[in-house]
DNA sequence: CTCTTCACG
DNA sequence: ACGTACGTGAAGAGA
């Protein structure tokens, strides 16, 4: 006998939905429906082995059933966007397994099975139907089962008119009475009043049916009973009406569309659903890997050439034609600024050619190549290969594209991925992570030449072949813009930035130093003095034994391994023990001696004699930059001990300028314009001090009257607003009570109330879109928005509102950096743009040059980008950093 | 290698 | 009731 499997699509994946987390892929789509429909539909296929197969899904928001009652199904939840959007990829997961799927317009799931059913009965297949539903119940028969879901998603429960009749001691038909007594509220069927499960089999088992039970209403004894069924007859003979799957669906389809293709699924359309969908378990569990065409043509490009006297004039040859080539350079060691180079390759995506250090040198062919702009090149970290080349003296222009830059863009949350991992995540297989070629930290090592030739030159084929699957992907996110004209032109501003550095005054470092070491030295024998015995200063394990067990002193607050004695808590301890300032001291000047003085001596080039940030363009989830080895955007200003610092940080000549830039409360503004609040919006454009302005609506007080401390509460509160505001943040910032906090919020938004508003909307889009923007498109993904967790949740949420603020005036200085650049090229200017602080540039500024390159740089950053509120840009010049203030 | 602390915007 | 402000990088301690 023929077998037909039936699936309720609607049901199975609403069970599927709510039986799994909300599980989502790396481009914040929803999968978990489609996950559980896949476990399921796997199973079924594998232990039924059916003959015949659809799924049937419901069409359309109205059926024929509403026309009878229209409040059917009224008050069942909408379906969650999260799960509507995971239907279409349900149909697409059938389509690659070649199974039918079907809907029609003004009928249900329900009714289409029970069409299909009774056909099937009629010509003698035996029946399986697959759902969440006990109204199908009704449809069992000697050749029709319903296997009910249970627990978890893949645990089904048969049932055949046996079964039913166990369980409930009725007949499959008696299902629809049932429901017509009890009715299900799930559906808004309505039934009875009064009448549940019980009371209803009772009546069934002795009158049969709805039917039954009115012509013998006499015979019931219970009053209330008896009233409902009287006052409610109407309702029951309706609800069963409902209840009742309609078998006559005029379906126009022949058996043998429902057929399963014996030849099984199409593999590699089911394969790259599970790769894009990252059903990685699901791979493994079908033993998928990536498809023939895939692995041959992995095969064929390993053709790696080494230089040779022969094969160059071939080699000028494909470099002479048109169309890009990839290239990749590894340099020797970890450092972002690694100088030796360890070997170069280049590709046109059918041949590779691998060059070793001395071959680029002496080969001035190919160093010409690399200068020549027409000549296209696709590289991966094109500042790092600029940098590297620097420090060669090699020269290259004409990079098209990046796949780092593109690859961060897509997916700013996963931080400066590797090669390797881009490679994996977009399905280029063949690429060693570098860790396992190399080793890492104390065990990184040089391999045998075969095998860096080999790993570098798979570098440069990765990199031709994943561009074009990164550029595509930016065009469909509308990433394309910000990519070509932001990113990558910043790329090549910023490795003008590194390859200058700034200038150092080792001197007066040493000097700051010595001075530092003796204060230390002192504090440390007072601080040992006041404890009664030495010990680490430096160990939070040690100081908090000796103020909290030996001294005696108040717990303020525990971390996970042990007391706190962050700065905030030994504030608070400063009134009970003399110790407690000098340890503050020691902290203070210690992280001076220790990050800023030896630090940054340790990182003045010995070459330069200047230091060389390496800025990461391609870390912050927000599009910020960050800066490392040394961190330059973290130089002491707030206490004076420590800003003296910037003493050091000098112009490139003498009688040069320091000149620094910075956007005035950028972040508000930014927010102003988004938010569209016409009371901040009206503040910036009459250019008050937003502080000011905000204790003066916060506290209803004139101008005049905000006290200091107004300001600075009415500052915490900006600020707040700005971090995605939290009463209990602002109340552990401000050092007051939650209830407090949460006031002055509620002042803060009943003035400013298109912040209200925007705040709520951005986390609605953030839940409904799964991402948020900045105004030039820069995205973030935000899977945790969903998170059942009330912490991780609450933390999306607020970054949903951080994002867009922090990425937006990121995003405009990237603008005027850019600008800038140009125009000081178009001018022929010497000074030099040295660093970027988020919202400041630093420059050095020849001294004929002031006047320029105070309206060039004024003008430039102010104009970047046009805002419903002007943007503010103070310059201030100094002989050091310092000065410039 | 993780944790804590602290420097910046 | 829940207990974090947003975004980074570096140093030192102690496993």
């Amino acid at each position: 006998m023929k077998k037909l499997v039936l699936i309720d699509g609607n049901s199975i994946s609403n069970r599927a939905f709510y039986a799994l987390p909300l599980l989502s892929n790396k481009q914040g789509l929803f999968t978990n429906a489609v996950y559980g429909f896949t476990q399921i539909l796997l199973k079924i296929l594998e232990e039924m082995k059916p003959d015949y197969f659809l799924v049937a899904f419901d069409a359309g928001k109205v059926t024929f059933r509403h026309s009878d009652f229209k409040e059917y199904k009224g008050k069942r939840m909408k379906t969650p966007s999260e799960l509507s959007g995971q239907f279409p990829m349900i149909r697409e997961l059938l389509d690659a397994f070649h199974l039918q799927h079907f809907e029609l317009e003004g009928y249900e799931a329900d009714d289409i099975i029970g069409t299909l059913s009774k056909r099937a009965e009629e010509i003698g297949i035996e029946t399986v139907i697959y759902t969440g539903d006990k109204d199908m119940l009704q449809l069992a028969s000697d050749s029709v089962m319903i296997y009910l879901t249970r627990k978890g998603i893949t645990e089904v429960e048969p049932f055949g008119p046996k079964e039913i009749m166990d369980k409930y001691g009725l007949e499959p038909k008696q299902i629809i009475d049932l429901k017509g007594l009890m009715g299900d509220p799930s559906d808004n069927i309505p039934g009875v009043p009064g009448i549940g499960e019980k009371t209803a089999l009772k009546l069934l088992h002795e009158y049969q049916t709805v039917e039954g039970v009115y012509t013998h209403l006499d015979q019931i004894t219970a009053k209330k009973l008896k009233e409902n069924l009287t006052t409610y007859q109407d309702q029951a003979i309706l609800s069963k009406q409902l209840a009742t799957i309609y078998r006559q669906v005029p379906i126009e389809i022949q058996w043998e569309d429902l057929k399963v293709d014996d030849k099984g699924y199409h593999r590699d359309e089911v394969y790259q659903l599970f790769v894009k969908w990252e059903f990685h378990s699901l791979i493994e569990r079908l033993g998928m890997q990536k498809s023939k065409e895939e692995e041959t043509e992995q095969k064929d490009v390993l053709l790696i050439d080494r230089l040779t006297e022969k094969n160059k004039t071939k080699w000028e040859k494909i470099l002479g034609e048109e169309g890009p080539h990839a290239i990749y350079v590894e340099t020797i060691g970890e450092q972002p600024h690694g100088r030796q180079i360890l070997g170069l390759a280049v590709t046109n995506g059918k041949e590779i050619l691998f060059i070793n250090d001395q071959q680029l040198k002496q080969w001035t062919d190919f160093q010409e190549w690399l200068q020549d702009s027409s000549k296209t090149k696709w590289v991966f970290d094109g500042k790092r290969v600029e940098m590297v080349f620097f420090w060669n003296q090699i020269e290259i222009k004409g990079i098209a594209s990046d796949l780092l830059l593109g690859a961060y863009l897509l997916n700013p949350q996963d931080g400066s991925p590797s090669l390797a991992e881009i490679a994996k995540q977009y399905h280029y297989s063949g690429l060693q992570d570098d860790e396992l070629v190399y080793g890492k930290g104390a065990k990184y090592a040089i391999p045998k030449e075969t095998v860096y030739v080999d790993h570098i030159s798979r570098k440069a084929h990765a990199i031709f072949a994943l561009i074009p699957t990164i550029d595509e992907k930016l065009k469909e996110t509308n990433l394309d813009r910000l990519f070509y004209e932001i990113e990558l032109p910043l790329s090549r501003v910023l490795a003008k930035m590194e390859k200058i550095g700034v200038r150092i005054d080792s001197q007066r470092l040493k000097e700051m130093g010595e001075e530092l070491n003796q204060t230390l030295i002192t504090l440390m024998e007072e601080i040992y003095e006041l404890a009664g015995t030495e010990f680490n200063i430096n160990s939070p394990k040690q100081l908090g034994e000796i103020l909290f067990d030996k001294l005696q002193l108040p717990i303020i607050k525990k971390t996970k391994t042990g007391y706190s004695t962050s700065a905030d808590v030994l504030e608070k301890l400063e009134p009970h023990h003399p110790i407690i300032g000098l340890i503050l001291k020691y902290r203070q000047i210690g992280k001076l001696q220790s990050t800023y003085i030896e630090g940054l001596l340790k990182m003045v080039d010995k070459e330069t004699q200047r230091i060389h940030t390496s800025f990461n363009q391609a870390i912050t989830a927000t599009g910020r930059l960050s800066s490392t080895e040394p961190n330059l955007q973290n130089i002491p200003i707030r206490l004076e001990e420590g800003r003296k610092i910037r003493q050091a940080f000098i112009p490139s000549y003498e009688d040069w300028l320091i000149l620094s830039s910075d956007y005035s409360q950028i972040e508000l503004r930014v927010l102003a314009h988004i938010a569209e609040d016409e009371n901040l919006i009206e503040a910036f454009n009459q250019d008050m001090d937003i502080h000011t302005k905000t204790a003066m609506d916060v506290f209803g007080v004139k101008e005049d009257e905000v006290t200091s401390l107004m300001r600075r509460q009415a500052k915490a509160v900006n600020f707040g607003i700005v971090y995605g505001i939290s009463d209990y943040g602002l109340s552990q910032n401000l050092n007051i009570s939650r209830k407090e906090a949460a006031e002055f919020i509620e002042r803060y938004f009943s003035v400013f109330s298109g912040v209200k508003t925007y705040m709520k909307k951005i986390v609605e889009q953030a839940k409904r879109d799964g991402y948020v923007s900045t105004l030039m498109n820069r995205r973030r993904y935000l899977p945790d928005i969903h998170s059942s967790n009330f912490n991780i949740r609450s933390f999306a949420e607020r970054t949903a509102m951080n994002t867009p603020i922090q990425g937006t005036a990121a995003d405009i200085i990237k603008i005027a950096m850019i600008n800038i650049d140009q125009e000081m090229r178009r001018l022929y200017l010497k000074s030099r743009l040295l660093l970027q602080v988020h919202d400041e540039l630093i420059f050095e500024v020849h001294p004929d040059e002031k006047e320029m390159m105070m309206s060039l740089v004024k003008n430039t950053m102010e104009n970047a980008i046009q805002l419903k509120v002007p943007l503010k840009v103070d310059l201030h010049f100094g002989k050091t950093w310092y000065d410039a203030k």
